[in-house]
DNA sequence: CAGACGTACTACGACAGGCGAAGTACGACA
DNA sequence: TGTCGTACTTCGCCTGTCGTAGTACGTCTG
């Protein structure tokens, strides 16, 4: 539906923007997308978990494990922004404007 | 100013946009983003190269050459847009339409 | 008259992010 | 017993972008 290119490097900003909320792991987040984005964006497994990998190692998410009642005591990976996370998350939405702005005057 | 990461597959978009009108040359498309976007956006020189490379091997452009007056008789290649090229712009719009209301979902 | 600047490219190789394919592990449910 | 859903991990390929560098020619400037 959505080609990868385009959302290309924005896959970190719409993670951080679920994280925002509250610490959440990966097939949580891959369901939220979906359902926010109505099935018009799914995102591949490999894409999301090498996001969150990138993003541990740049700072902006923390991530602990939690043996949650409701998995039948399985062990999940949990993330949770970080300040630097947040302030990240704030730049590529005001960079996310300008392109939007940008890019509008290429399309009829 | 602008992420390579969000444009990223989009500058073909950009580039056939600029070639609806009429034939242009590297130079003078390059000139035209940076104007059009008033400086936001600047096109490397090797990735509209490769673009032109590209798209011409997707049959969306042709080249052509042809001794201007105006640039002291030096040839450019000058690139037109094909049918397919214009069929692939009005995909990549509705395309872009789709993909900036689902982003916009994830920004504040 | 030399050198810088603008035009108009081409070639090469590195890099990052996304993705396909496959595998693992476990619980629930039929 | 086998399939489905959850919850990942590993590996390696592909594509588009970009940095660096080089070529060539004409004009303009000190």
């Amino acid at each position: 539906m959505i080609s990868s290119d385009i959302i290309r490097g924005y896959n970190d900003t719409i993670i951080l923007f679920l994280l925002l909320e509250k610490p959440s792991y990966g097939y949580e987040i891959s369901r939220q997308i979906r359902q926010i984005s109505e099935e018009k964006y799914v995102i591949k497994e490999t894409t999301l978990y090498s996001a969150f990998t990138r993003m541990e190692k740049n700072g902006y998410i923390e991530s602990f494990y939690q043996d949650d009642i409701d998995s039948g005591g399985k062990r999940r990976t949990y993330y949770r922004i970080t300040e630097a996370g947040r302030a990240y998350y704030r730049e590529k939405c005001e960079e996310w404007n300008l392109t939007q702005d940008v890019i509008a005057r290429f399309i009829r």
